[in-house]
DNA sequence: TTATTAATTCCATAAATTTGGAATTATGGA
DNA sequence: TCCATAATTCCAAATTTATGGAATTAATAA
């Protein structure tokens, strides 16, 4: 990843309105959330919620796809993890002691490969 | 962690010079950098470095100490791990096929406790 | 004390972002 | 076709952010 985009996607999760949309998006999962369902659960104003949705999605943060009469927004988890991917590069040098809090992060994101809460 | 703390956090990170500077802190481990050594590095005038060096401490994700008649820098890493949680909290509700990139940036993280490179 | 180096704060200009009202486009039903 | 709903685009005002020149504070050496 290169910084610039690192840069794009990092800032469109730095405002309010767009981090709770994005969170939104990840919490309802593959089958994603009409624009205006997002609108009403968030108390955005549709055209600004257009504005701020045209910006994940700009950034690869969200995927759009027409059903019918609404618009369904998903979130890119893909993205989302080589954004964390450039965030965390070089952080470690090889060093357990220098970056333990991030053995924690990974010891969570595995909750996809083992049973919950087991934390190895 | 709060939505508007890792709001500040993100905007900290979403800026080419501060993500540059964090990144360079990131890499320069414990010891940290002097600000006039990152300027000179990244070839930033020494009173914009300081505004972005404010926004990084601010944010919580760069700490500073006096050495002399240096000021020396460094990441802080536990801050920028509880963003990293915060970002992929709840996105996997049990079902590995939906988050499968994250669990990829898990094995990375995972490089602190284990042999450099291997991925499981 | 005086000079030098390191870094910061102050300040003003330039640039980018956020927001919502109004108008517009797209789909589906009567 | 005509109407209602869903979402978007256009536009302009208000706000926020980034930048660097100049002055200031802090530490050290002579």
């Amino acid at each position: 990843m290169e910084l610039i985009l690192a840069v794009k996607r990092l800032s469109a999760l730095a405002q309010p309105a767009r981090l709770s949309v994005f969170r939104f998006l990840v919490k309802a999962g593959p089958q994603g959330a009409a624009a205006g369902d997002i609108a009403r659960a968030l108390e955005i104003t549709p055209n600004t919620l257009s504005a701020q949705l045209n910006v994940l999605a700009n950034a690869g943060l969200a995927i759009s796809r027409r059903d019918g009469r609404s618009i369904i927004y998903t979130a890119d988890y893909d993205s989302m993890s080589q954004l964390l991917v450039y965030l965390m590069e070089d952080c470690c040098q090889g060093r357990p002691e220098i970056c333990s809090p991030l053995a924690d992060v990974a010891a969570r994101a595995a909750c996809c490969d083992r049973p919950q809460g087991a934390l190895s």
